[in-house]
DNA sequence: AGGTACATGTAAGTAGTTACATGATTAC
DNA sequence: GTAATCATGTAACTACTTACATGTACCT
């Protein structure tokens, strides 16, 4: 939350929205949390509650507090999510599933990495377009560890496709 | 669960073990979370515990009922969790990080990747050595898929510390 | 006038983790 | 005998999601 209205005040709507587009692929919130997040730090005097006299809603800008909070924040050490792939699960118990359904998976995990590929390609040309200077860099980053993950995939894909197709036909024959 | 007895029947404490080892690298499950799961399983019919005389505790077996259901299961459409990557954010927003802080970020994790590939050719000696031959293709298809993200990470990270390594040298030129 | 997008919130429920508590078995 | 590992469980807590509820602004 702080570091979305670091970019720029906004509403809490603008928020949401700024991480399902922009920041969609590494991060996620749920709608319930943020206006409950919001008044929390408004409580805490980390954002400031600016109520615009023409559009509904109020924008929300950082503090100094709460830029300082920030820095602080993205110092802490980094918490890392326990892994929780479901398709990596099923392939694993692929035995289990049988052959047709595991390369229904990987070709299902193939298209949706290329996919992926064509928005990272969209996504970089908007941060090209719209990023400040001093940000642009860092968001490009993030694009690009979109792309190698995706192509990585794709890469996997294709493979494992070949894998299966191969042992196939070898107790086919 | 159910899949990992179908491996074959053992207790909850391997249960534990085969998860952190084996599907460590896609899948976790909290210790608090196995034994609860196990009760339910065994009051559903889908696994029976045999208490074997010897050694304490009791090994779990699947039941028919239980094989039944682990197929449907891995049949069932897959949930994708939603991503939440705090290293990604804090490099997104680099800005206010810093740039030594961020290359710092980056190396550890091109370190980390690094050590994964170590892991991963160890896993795939492990697999190759152990497999059933109805598994093995299965299983090595996951080892793969965890090395080809490992080796786009560390390519990924390589190429970003040389982008702002040249960001660097023409800020302070 | 009616639909779509903007905007803010709440409440109920679920999932999951952590920490605690306990005891048996094995190796030295 | 004692330390490490194996083994099973519970309870409290936290985080998060989903669904609901409500209203405003703008476009046609």
């Amino acid at each position: 939350m702080l570091g979305a209205l670091s970019v720029e005040p906004m509403t809490g709507y603008a928020v949401r929205q700024a991480i399902s587009e922009t920041l969609g692929h590494f991060w996620s919130e749920s709608f319930g949390q943020i206006y409950p997040t919001l008044a929390a730090l408004e409580a805490d005097g980390l954002v400031h509650r600016a109520s615009s006299g023409r559009t509904s809603g109020s924008r929300f800008e950082l503090t100094p507090a709460g830029h300082a909070r920030l820095r602080e924040l993205l110092a802490d050490p980094i918490e890392s999510t326990p892994p929780r792939n479901g398709m990596l699960l099923r392939l694993f118990f692929g035995r289990h599933l049988g052959a047709t359904a595991c390369r229904e998976i990987l070709e299902a995990a193939r298209d949706d990495a290329e996919a992926a590929l064509v928005r990272y390609e969209a996504l970089r040309a908007e941060v090209v377009a719209d990023a400040d200077d001093d940000d642009e860099p860092y968001w490009l980053i993030t694009v690009s560890a979109g792309e190698h993950a995706a192509a990585a995939q794709v890469a996997w894909a294709r493979h494992a496709l070949e894998t299966l197709d191969a042992r196939g036909k070898l107790s086919g024959a």
